[in-house]
DNA sequence: GCTAGTTTTCGAACATGTTCGAAAAGTCGA
DNA sequence: TCGACTTTTCGAACATGTTCGAAAACTAGC
């Protein structure tokens, strides 16, 4: 028993497959596109694969993982803009696309587990701000510094916000019993007024680029 | 029928109630401290407080509410330490102190899920954070701007480290079959090594001191 | 005491992700 | 052709979060 790792096609032996991962990715896709990824079951997607759920398994560790690719090949298909050439733009521009191209996808939530990294395809908008932090004369951990800390603020930014729209949604979900009750049983809320009074109904939208460029210019001009 | 509120003990009537969401709360706590949060099961928890699983929804919506609620007092329960009288030092305390409360617990990944705020109990970090910004000069709105930003960079890094740790611990998992067979049906990793000898083993909890710094003096520099 | 109303509890059941062990369907060497 | 070995598939079953509807247990008015 050849444990794990098998030549792809030295002389293949045991059942034929059915199936194959790449098949079971697209009828994923399919399926999201048809009915959203909250609705995406594993039984589902074996029917839609015309397979026995278990079988997905053999293909695929778990639903996270799946999700998790689907996810990597989408950011592979992020197109390649021209990033501008001074260095302090480009960085705030490759993160930007990042940042736009992960937004789109609500379920990141679920998904989002890579350390320092989206996954393994969209490694160029890695390379694109090491680079560009270099150019601009930081030594090599420095940049991996600056690459890290913008890309906390991105995955903070992206979740907080979907998370946020998750629980709007879900404001007139059925029997949520004596919210208010709960309430009160709880200590005075401290100092909330004190704040709110400072707290204008700003955009979170816009506080992503604003942060963002403080972020990098601060860490460049150190 | 009231419908959601009722008063308190304004001549309660009907079936008396075996249990309160207090002790729900208190035995969750128990089964955490003893088996750790991802082992916390709604059966096991309702077995703990002596009372059948579908018991525990008539006392909270569902699993990760509980959850919520057991963050929201633990940061309740955070030491509100002396803070630096100089607003920009104030300011990476108070973030400090919120990063390093929040990062001790693991299971955030399933929890952090309030828009802009941990929860009710923890407002008087973000007074700090906002009045110190007020002070250095800051107009409200930018002040705002600044603790959501600093609130993103944080909830990012301790999600993104988080996630890793998991990540690590879950590598002797079982059954995980040709793993390496997956990665070559991928395209060539681009670049993969052009950045890999840039990237020196950084230790990645030195990152939030230092990303963190740069956003404030970023952000108040403006 | 009886009945209507109200709140809490619970048992049955469902959907889903996942594991396990065995069956199916091939290849290869004798 | 026959068995050993390998890979893929699948059915049964489990754990868990959760919903639903009805039963239990009490209070208040008659």
């Amino acid at each position: 028993m050849m444990e794990g790792m098998a030549a792809p096609e030295r002389g293949r032996t045991g059942r034929p497959p059915r199936t194959s991962r790449a098949q079971i990715l697209s009828a994923a896709r399919e399926l999201i596109d048809d009915e959203g990824w909250e609705r995406l079951t594993m039984r589902k997607l074996a029917a839609r694969a015309g397979v026995a759920p278990t079988t997905l398994y053999h293909h695929v560790r778990d639903r996270e993982e799946l999700l998790a690719a689907l996810l990597d090949d989408y950011a592979d298909r992020i197109p390649r803009r021209e990033l501008p050439r001074e260095p302090v733009e480009r960085i705030l521009a490759a993160a930007t696309v990042m940042h736009d191209a992960l937004a789109g996808w609500p379920w990141l939530v679920e998904v989002l587990t890579a350390d320092d990294l989206i996954g393994d395809a969209a490694l160029w908008m890695v390379e694109a701000i090491v680079d560009a932090a270099m150019e601009h004369g930081c030594p090599a951990d420095e940049a991996v510094h600056l690459y890290r800390s913008v890309w906390y603020y991105t995955v903070g930014e992206i979740l907080v916000r979907a998370s946020a729209d998750r629980k709007r949604a879900e404001l007139d979900r059925p029997a949520y019993r004596d919210t208010v009750f709960r309430r009160l049983d709880k200590p005075e809320l401290p100092r909330l007024s004190a704040i709110a009074g400072r707290w204008p109904a700003l955009c979170a939208e816009d506080t992503y680029a604003y942060g963002l460029r403080a972020l990098v210019e601060g860490l460049l001009t150190k």
